[in-house]
DNA sequence: CATGAATGAGGTTTCATTCAT
DNA sequence: TATGAATGAAACCTCATTCAT
């Protein structure tokens, strides 16, 4: 009877930490090497679940994407605070911080890579959709405002997020939050509400 | 008598190959062959200008931070159009799409590199005051509602800026400019003007 | 299962093919490719088993230091010959001449290596204490004599094997060996024998 | 009317500065540049004055033997002290440390160098011929007893000079004279003299 | 004569990838 | 399935040498 391995789950475990490793050394100098000591594997074992090195890239990538799309959808229906749904994408705590980093550290590759600035793109057309059903379901009319809105919106989470990995401390939670609100008021004023 | 070179030009024209070639090419996948080549020189001659390769990038870096920077002066003075001034930094055209690229580029090592991560800092701060300097010369009142305003501006032209680099299609530089008028307005909207 | 080997026998494999480079080439000239070569492996081979270069050519000193040491501790005891067991240290045959080689090799690097020159020491020390015990098991009283015979017989056989590794031919084995003979007897015939 | 420059002049001072540079930084770590640092002119000065970067070390070689040379020369009709000539080779002041290190960094070269090392020995049999010399005008009967001598004393300063470079502390300049004396001895006590 | 800018060959070192076990 | 030893291409960097000025 061969050894029983979840393939699924080792390659979530090896994509995690090399989202670990890259926030801590930089996307330039991660090594298969560093990933493998930091899930507890081998060199040998990384390539034996990935194509190549590059698959196990974008697989960190797509695991620190994905993770912010579970927390938003898990907590979405069990929440009415909009901000508190927004804020599940902004650096507040390490893990957050460490997707942020992830996120950044491929943004130097999606700007020759073809393949990965598509992906850049879908990313953020689905994240542009995701909101605009948060709107929704939060009482706001669907329509080309509502777009907009989401637009502004994701345009607001990526500045904000950005001032806060590099500077931490000027940017704590609670400052992240305040400036969210701020700006997101005048955004959310000019929506109709359905119920109105 | 030596040949007479102007050691800074030399320098100025290395650091804006290796602009050229980050944002090509990507910061991962830029060798000190490609800015030679990009520069029409040799690889030893960028090394007789440059302690090492590090110290290119950090100088192509500084090269694509001070362009801005003087682009804003030197057009400050003449320009009462606030919005005009501000998206000087927004990647409306070639150079300043490269401008972004290479900062961009520099964020995956500003994540681990403390003195980068300090100089990243230090450009945001200078970038504020700058902008303070901007809205009281353009009639608004200094004080702490001003600079929080300048943050927020920031911010926001961080967003749009992200935005555009990865999907120049989508956002050309009249809907940026758009996005930064609509979004600028309530922000500005909430100071108070000297002359009232 | 990974291939399994034996790392302190390759390491060991790897110093002397460096000796062999060094003694021929001088250690100015080797370079690491002519010890994988010279070794029958790769230069990332070299690099697997060892830091850097630096690591390699510092083993091969060890190696060929620790072979004299290994000689004569092997053949002290079945030996009643004083001389037989000091010409060990002489560059008599290829073995030895190539020991010698790689010694004077570094002791350029011992000038201004403070590391280096503080093992030189070192092993000049262990040296003078092992000549002690010889003369000691060879009937001679210790005592402070006794620790300056060992000095003096140090020094005659610097002085000796220098000679003969730049000229091998006016100085072959026996007329080393004759030298030694004629120097050492008069420092011999000051120390107290036990059994006098 | 050209500038007038002593050409050996140049030359010597070029050499010097290398001898200062050898003995400081080692052979293998010494580069034009330093050697032109140290004699205070340009690169292109030092290949100016020499073929090449080997004539240069080769040069100081040549500078730092015949320094002691002439330091006999000119001691020896004036001096009756047989020690105090000798010692004149020995490295007991920064000079003549200074010629030691140059000397033996060269050891490495003469290892693989046909023509360094015939020079090497070329070098040996002039310091064993003015050897014999000194010994003669000192009052010994020449001959083959008196050939062996110089030989014997060749060999015996080379193994004193060794310790006392690698080990200055240990070996200061009285100790050094203490063993010639007690070494030096036996040698000369076996000539027959003259006189008698 | 003298300079030092420029060259580029050649060295060390890193590291993704392969593969025998 | 899993290992990690071994490979070798490719990068950076040094530095002797050349040559226009």
């Amino acid at each position: 009877m061969p050894k029983i391995v979840d393939h699924e789950e080792r390659r979530r475990a090896i994509s995690a930490a090399a989202c670990q490793v890259i926030a801590t050394k930089g996307l330039a100098h991660t090594t298969v090497r560093d990933i493998a000591a930091e899930a507890g594997c081998t060199t040998g074992m990384v390539v034996h679940y990935f194509a190549d090195k590059r698959a196990v890239l974008r697989a960190a990538l797509g695991a620190a994407s994905t993770a912010v799309a579970d927390r938003v959808t898990r907590m979405a229906p069990e929440s009415g605070d909009l901000y508190e749904l927004l804020s599940q994408c902004l650096p507040m705590d390490r893990t957050r911080r460490v997707e942020w980093q992830v996120w950044i550290a491929f943004w130097d590759w999606a700007t020759h890579d073809t393949e990965l600035a598509r992906e850049q793109r879908t990313r953020y057309r689905a994240w542009r959709e995701a909101l605009e059903l948060v709107l929704t379901s939060a009482g706001y009319r669907p329509g080309p405002d509502l777009a907009n809105a989401a637009e502004s919106l994701t345009i607001l989470i990526d500045g904000i997020g950005i001032q806060a990995v590099f500077d931490p401390e000027r940017f704590p939670p609670d400052r992240q939050l305040e400036l969210l609100r701020n700006q997101a008021a005048p955004i959310l004023a000019e929506l109709d509400e359905i119920r109105s």
